[in-house]
DNA sequence: AAAATTCATGCAACTTAAGTGCATTAAACA
DNA sequence: TGTTTAATGCACTTAAGTTGCATGAATTTT
């Protein structure tokens, strides 16, 4: 069996021709994608299906949704080694307003920070901006 | 002359009407709010001068937006003691999961971060969210 | 295997926020 | 004053996200 339909199958996703080809399609990639992203990549499928297709994918924990600051969600495959579903969202995100690609630098975590009291924090949300690798020695 | 119509000016913004009640509006609230609050905060104006108000206030280093990850604009009015345009951003925003309140907390500034090579930061944004001290002791 | 049920897909339609074009009105200027 | 510039209001557009529903495919039950 093929090695995607069995990461399909571990988090309950049932593997579709479709799902099969968008999970491909996220992990030959290292910048978070839209959903236009995604629709570009594909001929065939519909905006809807490719849209619940990513939303089936982030409920099984397979990606993690990104907000970057563009006002566009972006999703990005989840690290296949995580098993604590919330370590995911806490690293930190770098956006290139110069090129617009945004990149998960899942090494980097989010420090910690002491709130006021009466604050519980529950998740949290760090994204830098700025030139990436390729675009800053220019 | 009016203490708010004195700001305006000295930002280069004309105190029209609409802009000095706008303006009341932001600074007698704690929390950031979105194009829609600031709707309901008026009976008369027109949304599209409200939005172009904000926009306005924005442009001319009066407000800030923030970007809490609701998918919604809000905004909050600069600390006017700050001189440092770039310093207004890089507080931290507390986003409250149970009554949607969006604060700032001014004098949390973001930590510095070590990049890999290659990248240069000119902006970020860290947002945390849980429960505020209002919905944490339930 | 056939029937029944559940799930995935495709198309259309809807919602909401954001933004633009343009005519009108008000303010500033000379 | 007349002339110019800016602010406002209304209509309209764009774009992302989302839902309803009918159809098709796959899974489960009998
Ligand atoms: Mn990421
Ligand atoms: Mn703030
Ligand atoms: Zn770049
Ligand atoms: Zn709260």
């Amino acid at each position: 069996m093929d090695e995607i339909e069995k990461v399909l199958k571990i988090h309950n996703v049932r593997p579709t021709a479709t799902r099969l080809l968008m999970y491909k399609f996220l992990r030959d990639l290292n910048v978070a994608v839209t959903l236009n992203d995604i629709e570009s990549g594909f001929d065939k499928s519909d905006r809807t299906t490719l849209y619940r297709t990513i939303k089936t994918f982030e409920k099984h924990g397979l990606v993690h949704q990104i907000d970057d600051g563009t006002g566009v969600a972006k999703y990005a495959l989840d690290e296949p080694t995580s098993t604590d579903i919330n370590s995911q969202s806490l690293h930190l995100h770098f956006h290139c307003t110069n090129c617009n690609d945004t990149i998960c630098l899942t090494d980097h975590k989010i420090p910690h920070i002491n709130l006021p009291e009466g604050f519980i924090t529950r998740d949290m949300n760090l994204v830098l901006k700025g030139f990436c690798d390729k675009c800053s020695h220019v």
